[in-house]
RNA sequence: GGUCCGUUCGUCUAGGGGUUAGGACAGUAGAUUUUCAUUCUACCAACAGGGGUUCGAUUCCCCUACGGACUACCA
């Protein structure tokens, strides 16, 4: 068992997009499977019909790809296990409901939604804490255990509508070790007679689950905190089944939380938050309205995979060293599933933030520059390679996202149709105007183009007008770029060439006088 | 309500019977910068409470409080 090659698999159902907790169990798997050198599968958990939302499997795809997470056996690659769609699945999950009916483990119930609805009401009506169907309810219910065999036989035969449920024992304990929280031990009692089998003959999350992680070898369950309550149940179906010594490990991941701490993250979280939770932009529809919604992504927001990826991974697991920025390569030599922490984690938009200011600037200029030809484009704007790799080297330490560029380089293609109040009525004065009219003079009759030569130039035309170049300075900012804050001046002046300058600067002096 | 899980700076966390309880983000201040930003430096800031065990508990045990998950023919 414990020689067993490391498989493991992220299963989510294909209800809606996936969230960004969604994405950290896929990326804990996945280190897990790389750092141990074993496979990463993908099943999608399609079991309930009704909750199908079209799009969301090839939302998740690509979900993961942008990652960087990469499936080794699934949905959408392939494999030795196919199909990996539970609903494609359908036909082997019975057999095994049938041998635990041949075991007795299992039995067949016939009751209808209401007389459930009626027995959970009469418990409730007799202060029953936890209604629930049971060691001691089923016997008050139609199943196979209180009706005659030949009766059971007839309905059967009669194609009358049944589940299959699990017959849990009234008492004993079930344990097993969690990889991050240790023994775990649940008393029988407070598990429920779970159905196995739904009335149109699809499998449950439960039966499915186990059945798939049991013939597809998966050797290590990781998966969120929400599955805690459930997973001594999953325990006593592989003892049941007779898998119990193949039975994979579990680790159960702590929950990420809401920023205000009240409460898991969720998909209907959507945009309510202020930040995405989701990794890629979501095309919904409401479920109340029938409206359209749309709902942000990090990939849209301009988040660098690599960013959200260290951030997320980090979301709960730290390396026990001060490193804090992690390669997807570095993040797989040191990840440990004993270093995941048992306690929930807030979100926290801050911090991922920075994570993407350091990718940023940590990319070269020629990665940077297609992210402002892309937009210029959008705009109509021509742009060569080599000048968008200028302005963004130039940017690069002042933005946040790469869809910044555009905004706060605006300037280097459109002159700017307004001039910085404060700086105008503090600083601007007519023998401002005159000194930097004669810098558009002189800038008319130079063949210097660099940032050390224009300021040469600058410094010189200032002080002959009897001037300091401090005085002025701002003005030429302001009059050029329009803006108050921006990258080194004559950098930006160098950029835009000594002739686009010299149009600014008179157009400034004569729009301010 | 019941069952289970959890609780170290505002946030993510390190640590672990004796520490000035460490780092990062955020915040604040300063330095650099013609501006803003970057960068650098410093500062601020935490062991939920109560009982044990112990020479000594933030660390081990119990209780309480608080938070969360689960409690479907959903996953």
């Amino acid at each position: 068992m414990t020689e067993r090659e490391v498989r493991v698999r992220f299963a989510p159902s294909p209800t809606g997009p996936l969230h960004i907790g969604g994405v950290r169990t896929a990326l804990y798997n996945y280190l897990l499977a790389r750092k141990l050198g074993g496979k990463m599968l993908l099943r999608i958990e399609d079991t309930d019909q009704n909750r199908f939302v079209p799009g969301a499997e090839n939302y998740i795809l690509e979900a993961l790809a942008w990652c960087g997470i990469v499936i080794d056996e699934g949905v959408g690659t392939g494999g030795p296990h196919a199909p990996y769609r539970q609903s494609e699945r359908k036909p082997m999950y019975k057999q095994y409901a049938d041998q635990l009916i041949a075991s007795g483990h299992a039995y067949y119930a016939f009751d209808t939604p209401e007389e459930l609805d009626a027995m959970r009401a009469r418990l409730q009506a007799a202060k029953v804490p936890n209604p629930q169907y049971n060691s001691i309810t089923r016997a008050q219910m139609r199943n196979s255990l209180t009706l005659p065999e030949d009766e059971v036989k007839q309905l059967l035969d009669s194609g009358a509508q049944y589940v299959i449920r699990l017959k849990v024992p009234r008492k004993e304990e079930v344990r097993f070790q969690d990889l991050i929280r240790g023994w775990v031990v649940v008393h029988s009692s407070a598990i429920d007679d779970k159905v196995l089998m739904k009335s149109d003959g699809m499998p449950t999350y439960h039966l499915a689950n186990i059945v798939d992680d049991h013939l597809m070898e998966i050797s290590h369950v990781i998966r969120g905190e929400e599955w805690l309550p459930s997973a001594p149940l999953h325990v006593l179906l592989y003892r049941y089944l007779g898998w119990e010594s193949t039975m994979p490990q579990f680790a159960h991941l702590p929950l990420l939380l809401k920023p205000d701490g009240t409460g898991k993250l969720s998909k209907r979280d959507g945009d309510k938050l202020g930040f995405p939770v989701f990794p890629l932009e979501w095309h919904g529809i409401d479920g109340e309205t029938g409206e359209p919604t749309v709902s942000r992504g990090y990939r849209e927001d301009g988040y660098l995979p690599e960013a959200f990826i260290n951030f997320l991974a980090f979301l709960g697991w730290n390396p026990g060293s001060q490193q804090e920025i992690f390669s997807m390569d570095e993040l797989i030599a040191s990840f440990s599933i004993e270093r995941v922490s048992k306690s929930p984690a807030r979100f926290d938009q801050n911090k991922v933030k920075w994570y993407n200011e350091h990718y940023l600037r940590a990319k070269s200029d020629a990665e940077l520059a297609p992210y402002l030809l892309t937009a210029l484009a959008e705009h109509g704007i021509a742009c060569d390679q080599a000048k968008a790799e200028r302005i963004v080297s130039v940017m690069k330490e002042r933005v946040s996202f790469p869809k910044d560029f555009w905004q706060e380089a605006k300037y280097f293609f459109q002159a700017p149709d307004s001039y910085d109040e404060q700086v105008v009525s503090k600083k601007w004065n007519p023998q401002v105007a005159a000194a930097l009219t004669a810098y558009a003079e002189a800038l008319a009759g130079t063949a210097e183009s660099t940032a050390e030569g224009l300021k040469a130039l600058f410094n010189q035309t200032v002080e002959a007008q009897g001037m300091k170049p401090g005085q002025v300075l701002q003005t030429l900012r302001v009059a050029v770029t329009g803006g108050a804050a921006g990258p080194d001046l004559f950098e930006t002046l160098a950029i835009l060439g000594t002739a686009e300058v010299a149009a600014r600067l008179q157009t400034a002096v004569k729009t301010l006088g």
